[in-house]
DNA sequence: CATGAATGAGCCTTCATTCAT
DNA sequence: CATGAATGAAGGCTCATTCAT
């Protein structure tokens, strides 16, 4: 019972990797199976269905998100720390398994409706914590009332690409940009996420309210 | 002679929609070709080859994309218009064809270095309009030295992933989110690009300036 | 684990037959999984490639004639019946299974550089052979040193052609050819196996040696 | 009518090459065109039809070669010399144009009965002039009857294969066989042809006769 | 006649999936 | 449970051939 559930760990480990890389249709169940150990028949007896395998890796990655969003969004009674710990913890997870960012872009490139509706649901979480976040902060009277859409977007859009890019800043970084323009692009994600976090501060404050509580990293 | 430059264009323009719909592993050359009116030979003989069809596409769209941002980051003597402006000019192409956005991220999806150098040339392309007006507002005093790469990020992903999570947004609202929550899924683009460009500007904003020039508008 | 082998074996006998038959880019690999009472999948399952399917075909086919030959070389002290052997036993196999001559022609046709190592290999094997038994008969003084390569062409060339010719000779004697100059187009293998080995002979035969040893064909 | 004959020249001259060196299946006919400098269409007006360029071709070559044949199976009074003839002037047909070798193979390789007539009666011409030469020997008391089939067979094989077995042996000379073993896998055409000469002379000499009348070449 | 474009048929290959052992 | 083998259904690509211009 516990080799078994064990087989299945490394199958959706394997298989978020390789979706990540691969895509959906692009990924081979295959590989997968060699990736997790298995033999391509035994990936069917444990999981019955490329499909299926997908959505788990879906939901699995959405709901790991969800739940430490959800914690980062009750972490203080300052909203401004909780736009910060919001970042903080996408970052984190992000930067801890890098497929996680690549499997919510390839779930949205998808396009269309989300077909799972317990996929859906994941990602309903999570919008759901920056929605509160917003409005917690709007009814303190701290930040001005925007569409959380437009936050989440920018929150989520930013740091997936952030990570994303990686490989092509590294080659930018090679070719010398960085000291062509005094930049780097290398800066690692904390640098990112602090300006993010700032930015959105600052972009949410309300009209008369001063900014308190630094932003920010301490990574 | 006319034909042949018009059957390209046909064939460009549907691999473009496919593409941006199924990724490129999930493409089909003969939907393609169906949906270009062409014969899958015919498609062959126009263009040789599935990968040189995507990156085709890859190059036109790109390319189109970083035109139009050059003349936007040249547009004003501004910094801060002309951070509107890339803002705008980038909603509007991709609310203008939305597979470019989906585009845009199937290519970064596909993680890895981009193997076509000239796609890569491209992407730089855009990456410099925004490094540009970024050190042109520092310059002039009015943006803090941030790396332009973050503000990059922010730019795209944000918008993005506003345009692609359309269909979710659509979803949410036929769930009742917006009276339930006072929100509307469904804010026009123009709504958010005013937050985008305001954030950004804000976020950008340096300690002493004080911000001129309205932001954008907030139709 | 039996059945994996004997499913080896079918396909690799089929291919020889439809290789011989068509020519390697006529042959259609859903003819051999046909002939072989496989599914096309499962041949690529077993085999893994037109190309290579072929070049074991070619390997296997080349080596058995080299081993038999080599067999055939050292089967008597005296040279002359040496050269009776190799004539015998290259008829012998071409007559056992007509593919192994038109698959050595078609290699052969294929001109340019063989490009398999291991084929070539094989090839000089067999080339060995009749080098062997030429330079054996030089040193004891009853062949005269010709060229080997010039044996070889004969010996194979000769051979193959017969076989090769069957169909050809077959339609001849059909329309009377034989009737008409008094000859059998239709003559056996054995007849044509005396009368090479006889001529090989003589044209080798050294200026003052005596034949000895009856030549010819005891089929 | 000039030009069209000279185009129609073209296209055989390029067919022969290709069809030699890819075998019939393998040649494609854009190759065929482009290698003319005439357009594919262009191509199918003036012949038609893959298979019917591949007769043509074949009739052409196959003809070229009788006509050379009968000449020199005419050429002398003496059955010896006349062989050497034979053997002489099939040698030149091919080092001329080693693409005729390789076109005899082909349609020897087809297998099966050649389908056209045409070709098939070219054929018979060739054959023809082996078998006249040997039974005017054997009238003259020269030669010994022998089934002309298998002189036939031992003509053609033997420089078919000389020629075709060009790369093979070039590779052999590269890899220093030469040295090794004392022999030349260069050797010159007219080597082989003096020694097939000769071997075919006194493999038919009659029994009694003596040979007389120098064999070879002079080439 | 020459040519660019089109196309139906077919080829090699792969993939997700299943089943007997 | 694990595995080697099998397979139907595509999928990408090519080819001989035709046609309008």
């Amino acid at each position: 019972m516990e080799a078994g559930i064990g087989v299945r760990r490394r199958i959706l480990e394997a298989a978020a990797e390789v979706f990540a890389r691969e895509g959906f249709a692009g990924a081979r169940v295959e590989h997968i199976a060699k990736a997790a150990g298995v033999n391509k028949a035994g990936l069917y007896y444990h999981v019955g269905n490329k499909a299926r395998l997908f959505e788990e890796v879906m939901v699995e990655h959405f709901s790991e998100v969800a739940a430490r969003m959800e914690r980062a969004a009750a972490s203080s009674e300052d909203p401004g720390q909780r736009l910060d710990a919001l970042v903080r913890v996408l970052a984190e997870a992000f930067e801890e398994r890098p497929a996680r960012a690549r499997i919510m872009l390839i779930e949205l490139a998808r396009g269309g409706v989300i077909d799972s509706e317990t996929v859906m649901r994941q990602m309903a979480r999570i919008f759901r914590c920056t929605s509160t976040v917003v409005s917690s902060g709007v009814q303190s009277g701290v930040f001005t009332p925007e569409n959380p859409f437009f936050v989440h977007m920018c929150l989520i859009g930013s740091l997936v690409l952030f990570i994303l890019s990686g490989p092509q800043r590294e080659r930018a970084a090679a070719m010398g940009l960085g000291r062509e323009f005094g930049i780097d692009p290398m800066a690692p994600i904390a640098d990112m996420t602090a300006f993010l976090s700032g930015m959105l501060r600052r972009g949410l404050a309300a009209p008369g309210a001063h900014s308190h509580g630094g932003g920010g990293h301490e990574g």
